[in-house]
DNA sequence: ATCCTTATTTAAACTAATTCCAAATAATTT
DNA sequence: AAATTATTTGGAATTAGTTTAAATAAGGAT
């Protein structure tokens, strides 16, 4: 069985130290170069195709966001294992979308380490609790408590059948009302709301669970 | 310390003797019942409040997805570690979504269902690999190729237009066209989409990531 | 008990958006 | 060269939607 080839690349002399004493621990992992910046990391890619790259892209002038492309152009059969610090959602979910295999944290302990990198080099993803929560949290937010939402149940009803597609006279006709009233409900919500159009309410209604997210 | 107190939920015999005897070759587990059917999993419950409840919800008559529900609200603290053949993504998102808090799948090996249940333990989540995908793809899924969107550019470039929520007019003058000009496009939009209205047409673009998701 | 706010309902007159039909030009494919 | 697709436009007819105004009912506040 061929060792697993890892790559470090982490602006921080002190936590290249760790990773590597840690890692070499372990005999099937083999430490195949460092770098401490962009430029020596795509060298040490170029030179060896890690299996796996351990990456912190959190590092203003070292690495950052664009540095994930940049690996996986290079050496395209490379995984990325992000150890980092960051406490942006936004950044993460970032991070997430353009595809590393595993995210762990700083604070994670070493056997969430070593798992992370079994994992990794087997081609399967590892993240650690607080990352994964924070994906959870993008995916399966709760529908926000709907008396939240500022909209009488009647007007709730009407957003709905709006957001199906349907127009006043059908929303009229299904539920026994004139079709001035749904307009007049519906003057009200994109009032209450501040919304212009129909698509914003669209919109509106999917962020807001109200329908069902397509998505 | 004292021992993560353990219920097994599962209709099949088998199943429930092949999980006690890999649970009882670790000292700090305890299994403090098992269950073959509902009625008897909130007996167990009632009793003992297990720490963790490992649960198979895929079996007709004996335990199904409201399973959760009555787990949780039996004994709210008991943690629910889902244990299932299920491959419909749906009714996996809807299990998560109730919040259980790990899900394996029957193929899982000793060590991931071992890590699993001291995860569990921690109140900390665990997902298998495959499950941790299906979850990544519903809120990471990669845009769709915008080639595969039967449109042409200008139409995609009016698509976004409409969902930002303008009128033919204003979308006319912010493209130097007359407003007949998009009053046809969006027309023929319309006709290869099969859409009937511009609600419609929001979802599409939302769920083909012509847009970018508000969730 | 009365007042006030919100929710719900409706209408007439008006304005604006949209569809239908028809067609021209340019670009691409066959 | 012919056919298809993409892009553009206009006039006439239709339809949807807005504005303004108002009535009824229900629930909370004083």
């Amino acid at each position: 069985m061929s060792k697993t080839t890892i790559a470090i690349a982490d602006a921080q002399y002190l936590i290249r130290v760790g990773l590597r004493h840690l890692i070499e621990g372990f005999e099937q992992f083999e430490i195949v170069g460092e770098a401490g910046c962009e430029k020596e990391l795509l060298e040490v890619l170029e030179n060896h195709s890690p299996n796996v790259v351990i990456l912190d892209y959190q590092q203003p002038k070292n690495f950052d966001i664009s540095s994930i492309e940049k690996i996986k152009s290079t050496s395209p059969k490379s995984k990325i294992l992000v150890i980092s610090g960051d406490n942006e959602k936004e950044n993460i979910y970032n991070v997430v979308q353009n595809g590393v295999s595993s995210f762990l944290t700083k604070s994670c302990d070493e056997e969430e380490i070593i798992n992370a990198i079994k994992a990794t080099a087997k081609q399967e993803k590892f993240f650690c609790n607080k990352i994964l929560n924070f994906i959870l949290e993008k995916s399966f937010a709760k529908p926000e408590d709907c008396s939240l939402i500022p909209l009488s149940p009647r007007e709730i009803e009407i957003v709905r059948l709006v957001v199906d597609g349907k127009i006043a006279k059908e929303i009229a006709s299904e539920l026994n009302l004139s079709t001035h009233t749904i307009y007049t409900h519906r003057k009200n919500i994109m009032n209450k709301l501040e919304l212009k159009s129909t698509s914003e309410l669209v919109l509106y209604a999917v962020e807001k669970g109200i329908v069902k997210s397509p998505v």
